[in-house]
DNA sequence: AATGAATGAGGGTTCATTCAT
DNA sequence: CATGAATGAACCCTCATTCAT
């Protein structure tokens, strides 16, 4: 019993290896060039252990996809769930969140982007990259749906919410052709505007 | 000196068809898996064809970004050109011409979202598309000044035609992820409320 | 730990065979023709087997030159330890080891003059070849000087060591080049001959 | 009339200028890398001319290959006939051929060998060298059956005559492998002592 | 659970050769 | 006679995957 618990615990240490790996290696070389000895040598282990692990070479970025946008997920909804019910602290949060020194390094950006322009061929990865942004979306449809309410004016939250994570989405990708010039107090600079220009009472005063 | 003209035709012409086909598979594969024989195959040419013209898969792939960056390129300033010096039909041009039924095809965005993921991996690729895109900033920061000047508000052109930029992009990104529900006029009507939003006075009426 | 000496004693196997098949194939073939599916498919094994323990054909040629030049100086120097300290008897021994039947064979001496032909363009080989010779030079040299000494004679031992040297290369190719009428018996008299003419007092009575 | 005259007279002048190509290259790649278009490049025309003017590039290889062994024959005959009837002279003069600045370079030793290392597999290379060299043996023979008769003693004129000539391609092969030591007064040397030991009373005096 | 030698399909690339101009 | 774009066979090599240990 014991020693079966310790060797899914070795199993899940090995795994999480593997990810990790995965995630270093992609950063600094495109799913192209990523071979599965690569990955192996990043995590310490030999050559036919990530086939022992995850199948297939397919898998094993479905699953280190799945693990980012866990982590994405998981950084996204700490950032909202300290905010109490405040739709304005909510919509701060996520800002800050989405350009943390966390989340917004140019290392995860390339992985992400490396995923979407694979979107259009691999089903699996759509589907994950889809869930991810439909929960976005519906979380800050209703925040945005909060701040028409009490800005009392005429907006579709649906259009604020996907010009929101739209703006997001394109200053992310910013980071990665523009590394230079780049850097995170803009880029949130440039989306509290875009917020203040839609709700100039509730975010007038701020920043 | 006509044969010479005729065989250079042919060249250029088989370049183009070469090209043109690259693209086109490029739009339902992805870099890796586009086989040379995949590209000479569909542009109806024989195996050896395409490092005879490009040297190498490197080569044409990079001549390939270089052309969808140029014809995006004449298609942007066809759309401003035409505009006279009116910056509020110029904006509304590129926004236009950004989201057109011939810019914005799932397949030419994939196209560009592929080069986009090798950014940090591809000098070359990286260079072309920041050109691309210190042309279009440059561009509409101009456009953006008129317009702050006329409306008379304290706004940074530059963060504006960033945040407009990222905007696009990631619209674009949308349309990628999200074709089913995606559609140009919602893309556009998302764009003209960021305009609207900035610059109520001048673009409150329209649309 | 029995497992590991019992894997490399694998690996250290394929590796032989491998540069057996290669010095096989070379011997009929020539370093164009020959071919990594000749080399895999003369060793029993498969395809990509040979980059795996050559990482390329470079240097699995490399290797393979490595190969045969230790064979022949193992074989060199056996023929020279089992004769004391005589200078007669080593010369005797030397010139008997490079005609002999295990030595002197059409294919071994083609697969040299294969590598031969290449040293002007392959630095690589130009040292294996000549380290050997030089080896060869400085043992020659000594036994020269020896006999000069006894012969009581004023001869240069360096200029008649290389002479040696290059009388048996091109006996050498002799039999690459006339396999119908060359034979060792002859090849070494000649060498006795040369021998005899420069020390004759030594060397007038035997053969 | 004088058209066609003209037109073999420019074929015949684009044989020279591939073959000579071919010789230059030769000298610097080796077989292997040699390729056709190096060789058109070389004579300053067009990709596929070779295969016009010589079919195949076997056959370009095996003219080339015609072309310096004729060289080399010329020379070889000019060198002994201006000699009269003296052997001792004719085999001077043929010495001094061998090492002479214009036969042995290591351009063209280069070139000799590269063919050698094909002739086991190619009857044709065989069949060129084997010419070559069954004419030199004919007339080092004769020159060295003279000298025999002269000196009065008991040798195998074929024996000394292979001897000679195996010691001059050995020496041809040590200038490719030991470029930096060799030099031709040396090697011209080495010979003169060959010949000196063999035959004494008539050599003892020069050089 | 882990190793790493071995497999073999498939890719990019080279290059002799052809042929319309 | 000459050109050079085009062909296509064949090669080297990579690399995901397997499997005996």
């Amino acid at each position: 019993m014991k020693q079966r618990n310790l060797r899914s615990e070795n199993k899940k240490n090995s795994n999480l290896k593997l990810i990790s790996s995965t995630i270093k290696n992609l950063s600094k070389k495109g799913i192209n060039e990523l071979t599965m000895h690569d990955v192996s040598q990043g995590a310490g282990l030999s050559q036919g252990i990530v086939n022992f692990h995850f199948k297939n070479k397919e898998f094993l970025l479905i699953e280190t996809l799945r693990f980012i946008s866990n982590e994405y997920l998981h950084s996204f909804q700490k950032s909202i769930l300290k905010t109490e019910n405040d739709p304005r602290r909510k919509l701060i949060g996520i800002i800050e969140n989405d350009f943390s020194k966390k989340i917004c390094t140019r290392e995860k950006i390339a992985v992400w982007f490396t995923f979407f322009s694979e979107i259009k061929y691999k089903p699996a990865y759509h589907q994950i990259c889809k869930e991810r942004d439909l929960y976005y979306q519906s979380i800050t449809e209703n925040i945005f749906a909060e701040l028409i309410k009490k800005e009392n004016i005429k907006l579709s939250k649906k259009n604020i919410a996907k010009g929101f994570q739209a703006l997001i989405m394109g200053l992310w990708l910013d980071q990665l052709e523009d590394p230079d010039t780049f850097n995170r107090i803009q880029a949130k600079k440039i989306c509290f505007e875009f917020i203040k220009s839609n709700f100039p009472k509730q975010f007038k005063r701020i920043i």
